[in-house]
DNA sequence: CTGAAAGCGCTTACAG
DNA sequence: CTGAAAGCGCTTACAG
């Protein structure tokens, strides 16, 4: 395996010589930087990084913790990291995290305190007091993409501004009657993601003056096509009380609803609008009224926070936009229409 | 940060046998042992493994190049091996292969060449002759799940028995024209994933005796749900000489084919019938017609053969079942059907 | 069973 | 501008 040795004996130099030819700043004659690289070249030489970080401590590896890698937010998220990273010259260390539990727990306590990472990106994960402080023991930056928790950067939508801007599509077209397909936890967790939404929701059902009764209609599922599916199931069961139009937390959940609705043969938009959040692939092709938002973008930004943090340490305002949430946008499809 | 020089002088035991208690194998008393475990515990020291695999040469880290993460198939064998590698104390590295070009060089010849990965897992992709070649230098177990190009180890669907299968299944309900969504490059790569799907198309219609002309009815379209629904769009286009059957090369396709159907007020499976190839978690929920196979649990037997190769490096038999391919079950949902 | 020493592959003061 | 030396955090022969 080529070391550093062997390119500084074909370059005629120390070690020292071909390590700052190579990489360290410190001067070095231009013939020798250009012998070095040469001979580097030849024989295939990279350096170790591994070897490096234990004199620099930095590893070039940042640590991406993700409950899903499977769900279209997450990898998206997860593939705009990568491609950042990469670009940066830093390898992705991986964590798929597993529901609270030893699994869990385990990446935290000894995963993350093997110091192999210079820092975490946490990506959508509410994390408790005991996750916060091995963290912190760690003393590298951690920058939170949603979520919460503490972190020492969080880049994140309003999701609460999104619940509420959904919600106002709904009732500026005249719905009065408008249920709400939540991510689960959204009642437990008010500061989660899904528990924002849901507040949104409410404050702009609020804001209109739709009494009460009308406003308790809000099932959780799991935020997934299928969960959409089995909820709106559920929601739109009882014809009765049925609403005219529907809030779904999710793309992925919105697409379930329709295909519920499709399947109970009630028509969307004509008997029932739906709107979800995220600007999904599939959106366009379901003809689906969605707040938009750009996962692969974010997860881009993060790592430039990353970046600006690993830079200086004490960067006052690592955030862009000075910490301004996330953009969205409202693109009005076919799923939304005036009640009939 | 904690270092075992720290934990030895707790321990009032020297670094070495710090070392041994710890980890290497070596003797220590148990009662030493106990103390340095207690001491190790009480400052919440881990070993770096950076540090470790200087001299031992073992990293406890695998790479995984993958050419997606937000295709359910690959999200699903990435959940899997993640999974795997974590509960047996590895970290993961993901490497997202971006199409030819010169990110991709770069993760071979930059990122693969830090020594940081004690073997690789290539998944779905279809490996060049350099790209061998590098991974060869490395000397370090290359085990491919899918894909083409030279390893050490290939786990593997028989993708053409598959194509084989779904076709057989479409005929012996009576259809004799049969058309074939196939994935992008299928035509081109024949050792493909894709290419194989094809031939097993292709031979099923040949074995049955259906006439040539009726065998040229091929799409190739992108390996996702807006790619078959264009696809299927295209073949379904001219009433004159429709199908009567689609054999979509994976069920994201297949959904996106169903969605196309639908648009074009085609009833399936009454005026076509559709079988897609993978057991997505969408599958049931759009009741399609399918050849399952178990992505999650191929990645986890991926990470069983790493394993197997790094504890016995020439390791005579590493696959299990000797090389078998992997398990695919055909399921008959509500999508496939007789013609009428 | 335990410790002193060497060394893995690098980088970084420190002299020159 | 360059080299010799020390040292990052570990593990592993080698003595004892």
């Amino acid at each position: 395996m080529a070391a550093i040795g062997d390119v500084a004996r074909l370059a005629g130099v120390s070690k020292a010589t071909a390590s700052r030819a190579l990489s360290g700043g410190g001067y070095v004659a231009d013939d020798t930087r250009r012998r070095v690289e040469a001979a580097a070249k030849e024989i295939g030489y990279i350096a170790s990084p591994d070897a490096a970080s234990l004199v620099t401590g930095r590893t070039k590896n940042v640590g991406v913790i993700i409950p899903f890698v499977n769900r279209w937010f997450f990898g998206e998220v997860l593939e705009g990291i990568e491609r950042a990273l990469l670009s940066a010259g830093y390898d992705l260390t991986l964590y798929n995290l597993s529901e609270p539990g030893p699994d869990r727990a385990r990446v935290f306590d000894f995963f993350l305190a093997r110091k192999r990472v210079d820092a975490v990106i946490a990506v959508g994960v509410d994390l408790d007091e005991h996750e916060v402080a091995a963290l912190e023991k760690r003393e590298k930056p951690l920058v939170a993409l949603g979520g919460s928790g503490g972190a020492d950067a969080r880049l994140s939508v309003d999701d609460r501004a999104v619940g509420q801007l959904a919600t106002e599509h709904l009732l500026h077209l005249g719905h009065t009657r408008i249920a709400h397909l939540a991510g689960v936890g959204a009642g437990d967790l008010p500061m989660s993601v899904q528990g924002q939404r849901r507040q949104g929701f409410l404050d702009a059902l609020a804001a209109a003056g739709i009494p009460p009764e009308h406003r308790a209609v809000i099932v959780e599922a799991d935020v997934s096509l299928p969960g959409g599916y089995t909820g709106a199931l559920q929601l739109l069961g009882h014809p009765g009380a049925r609403p005219t139009a529907l809030f779904a937390a999710s793309d992925e959940m919105a697409i379930g609803a329709i295909r519920a609705a499709e399947k109970l043969g009630i028509d969307v938009p004509g008997d029932l609008s739906i709107i979800g959040v995220d600007g999904h692939e599939y959106a366009e092709m379901f003809e689906l009224t969605t707040i938009e938002q750009y996962p692969g973008e974010q997860g881009r930004l993060a790592v430039d926070v990353v970046m600006a943090l690993l830079l200086d340490e004490g960067a006052a305002d690592p955030l862009p936009d000075s910490g301004a949430p996330l953009p969205t946008r409202l693109v009005v499809r076919a799923t939304t229409s005036a009640p009939r």
